[in-house]
DNA sequence: ACACGATCCTGACTGC
DNA sequence: TGCAGTCAGGATCGTG
C-alpha cells in the first residue's frame, strides 16, 4: 500500500492525537512480522510518553521518553488511532493503548512491516544506508546525475531504489517517469544532467501533489480517519496500461522492470 | 560494485 | 462453486 505519500499522510493524520499521550498497554496479537516484533514490547513501552511521530523515508518513529518504536507499513500496512473498544478486523496484530481510552492499531494482512523497538535506530543498518529525503534540498538533479554515471540499470530501478532517494515507490517512479518523458526503460547512467534535473522536480511535485490529496487509495489503503486518498484520479501511467496516453492519445504499454509492473508512453517518453 | 530474480505473506481477481 | 494461477503499493538476500 504505501509509499512516501501514504505514509506521510499517515504521520499527518495520527500524530496529533499520539503527541503528550501516555501508553497504558500493548498487547501484540501475531509479532510475525518482517522482522519478529519484540516479545516484550509491552514492559518496553507502558508508562512512556509519546513526545513526537517522525517520518523517514517509509519508516515511522515513534518517539517516546526513552526510545524509538520504528514502525513500516510494508506492502499492506496501516496505522490508524482509534477509540480503544473499536471491534478488532483480521491482521488487526498489534495494538498499542493509550490513555484517554484510545488505541493506536497497526494493521497488516501481508505481514511485511515492522514493529521494532530500539533506542538508536538512525544508527541502524536498516536507517543509515538510506538516501536523501526527496523533499531535502540535496535532492537534485546533479545529485541524480552523478549518482548514476556508469550505471546499466534501468532509470526506473535506479529511482526506486531507497539508496538512491527514499520514499519513490512503484506508482510514483511510474508517474515522475510518464511526466517527465523518460522512458523508464533507459540506463540510468545515460542520461543527461538537463533530463535528471526535470526528474528531480517532478518527483518532488508528484509527492508533494499525492500528499495533498491524501495519497493514493488502491484497494483498502484509507486515512487515519476512514477516508480515501485522491490521487489516484490525478495517475497518468500506473494502472493505465492498454488505455489512451493523456498527452497523445496514443495506446500506453506495460513491461515488467526490475519483477514490477511499469507502465510507459513508447511515443511521449525517451 | 552492480543488476536481477527469488522470497517473505495474504487476499483479490481471472480463467477453466 | 471450486480450484489453480497470477498479481499486488516493499525490502532483503543470494546469485552470477
Amino acid at each position: 500500500m504505501p509509499e512516501l505519500p501514504e505514509v506521510e499522510v499517515t504521520r499527518m493524520g495520527i500524530a496529533s492525537h499520539l503527541k503528550d499521550r501516555r501508553i497504558v498497554g500493548v498487547l501484540v496479537r501475531d509479532g510475525r512480522l518482517r522482522r519478529p516484533v519484540n516479545e516484550d514490547l509491552a514492559e518496553l513501552l507502558v508508562g512512556q510518553r509519546i513526545q513526537a511521530l517522525e517520518r523517514r523515508g517509509k519508516y515511522l518513529l515513534l518517539h517516546l521518553d526513552q526510545g524509538q518504536l520504528l514502525l513500516h507499513l510494508g506492502m499492506s500496512g496501516s496505522l490508524r488511532v482509534l477509540p480503544r473498544h473499536t471491534p478488532l478486523r483480521t491482521h488487526d496484530h498489534v495494538d498499542i493503548y493509550l490513555d484517554h481510552d484510545q488505541v493506536l492499531r497497526f494493521h497488516d494482512p501481508r505481514r511485511f512491516g515492522l514493529v521494532l523497538w530500539g533506542s538508536n535506530w538512525f544508527a541502524d543498518p536498516l536507517l543509515a544506508k538510506l538516501g536523501p529525503e526527496p523533499f531535502d534540498s540535496c535532492f537534485n538533479g546533479a545529485y541524480l546525475f552523478r549518482r548514476s554515471r556508469g550505471r546499466q540499470q534501468p532509470v526506473k530501478g535506479f529511482l526506486m531504489d531507497n539508496q538512491t532517494v527514499v520514499g519513490v515507490g512503484n506508482i510514483y517512479a511510474n508517474e515522475s517517469l510518464f511526466r517527465s518523458g523518460i522512458d523508464p526503460r533507459r540506463a540510468a547512467g545515460r542520461i543527461s544532467l538537463a533530463r535528471y534535473e526535470l526528474l528531480a522536480r517532478t518527483v518532488v511535485t508528484v509527492l508533494q501533489e499525492a500528499i495533498a490529496q491524501g495519497g493514493t487509495t488502491l484497494r483498502d489503503f484509507t486515512h487515519p480517519d476512514g477516508e480515501s486518498g485522491y490521487f489516484r484520479l490525478s495517475l497518468l501511467a500506473y494502472g493505465r496500461a492498454g488505455q489512451s496516453c493523456q498527452y497523445c492519445g496514443n495506446c500506453l504499454r506495460e513491461v515488467r522492470l526490475a519483477g514490477r509492473s511499469t507502465v510507459y508512453c513508447p511515443h511521449c517518453q525517451h
